[in-house]
DNA sequence: GTCCACATGTAACTGGTTACATGATTGG
DNA sequence: CCAATCATGTAACCAGTTACATGTGGAC
């Protein structure tokens, strides 16, 4: 139950309509939440059903027309409610740390050029969250409520530096590795 | 579609029946990637329906009966084919950055405690993986075919004292916030 | 012989994904 | 007026989750 408080922080930060949503989606919050525009609708709809969102007065919506929507306050509310509720950690799930145990049985063959292919993946994602930062986050002048962003971000780029790391690692390891089956 | 591939894995390094399979994922493969017995005994038939494994000849299986599964030949080819084809990354979701993001908006109120009891899991998952590690991987005897599976562990433990010191860092801006609305 | 733990399984639901459909607006 | 693009939406599917059902065998 993610999602509709995803959007609910979006339209707080800038009431919006779906596709521009789903383009924010794309950049900034969906690095940590990623959404697609079918979605953002569907969510959308409930939120407004529920009496969470309304669309901006000004307009009388139709399909093919822009529909911009805000947050009411049973929206914040809710919002307010969830982040502060305790929610259990979910379990890690990682496709290449199972790839890699699975090569572990059935041989290696194969699995560097993707390795490879991640490592620059995330090189690049890397670098464009220190750009981020370096253009959000001068040193030194943190503004009070920048700071929770500034905290997210930095996890990012750690995150990004543990597995640019790690990804170098394992390529070493293969190329000492005898070939396997 | 990663779960059967698991499950080839898991069966590889020792035949199983599906309640053995639930316990394993609770224990090593669960550490990156989860599976509820309902999965498990769903993915089971399909994979036996498929041709990839089948039930150990000796049994005869009934309902309430243990029935043990091992890979055949064709299980093998797929799961080498899965583990060498390239794969994008998924998308990063994580509930607890996106937490940090709405406190952003909504006000940090009541989000601390729940960031000292993640703090204190990480702690404890990290302490888990660093028994694993002094028990498989003694320093100096790393056995070629174990080179992989140590590389794995040590993701897990990277991964555990990014996110310790991360949430300490996070709980430590709390302390000098003002507390917001 | 009854209860409990072991073991396998069914059913309903939810959230995310993929493919496609439809209407409005704009540039040529 | 036609094509391209913007914008919203429908439908079908799949994986993961939750709740519950059913059968077996051993301890008491």
């Amino acid at each position: 139950m993610s999602l509709p408080h995803a959007i609910l922080t979006a339209l707080l930060e800038r009431p919006s309509s779906g596709l521009e949503l789903t383009r924010r989606f794309d950049r900034s919050i969906g690095y940590f939440w990623s959404a697609t525009h079918q979605q953002i609708y569907r969510e959308l709809a409930r939120l407004e059903a529920g009496g969470y969102i309304r669309t901006l007065p000004a307009e009388q919506p139709a399909r093919g027309q822009r529909k911009s929507y805000e947050v009411l306050p049973a929206g914040r509310a809710e919002l307010a409610r969830w982040t502060a509720a305790s929610q259990d950690p979910k379990p890690q799930r990682d496709v290449l740390l199972l790839r890699l145990r699975a090569a572990a049985v059935v041989g290696t063959a194969g699995l560097e050029a993707d390795l490879r292919r991640h490592l620059e993946l995330h090189r690049r994602q890397l670098a464009e969250y220190e750009e981020i930062e370096r253009r959000d986050f001068p040193p030194g002048k943190d503004a009070p409520e920048d700071r929770l962003r500034h905290l997210v971000l930095r996890a990012g780029i750690d995150l990004e530096t543990f597995w640019t790391r790690w990804l170098s690692d394992a390529l070493e390891e293969f190329g000492d590795l005898p070939r396997l089956p």
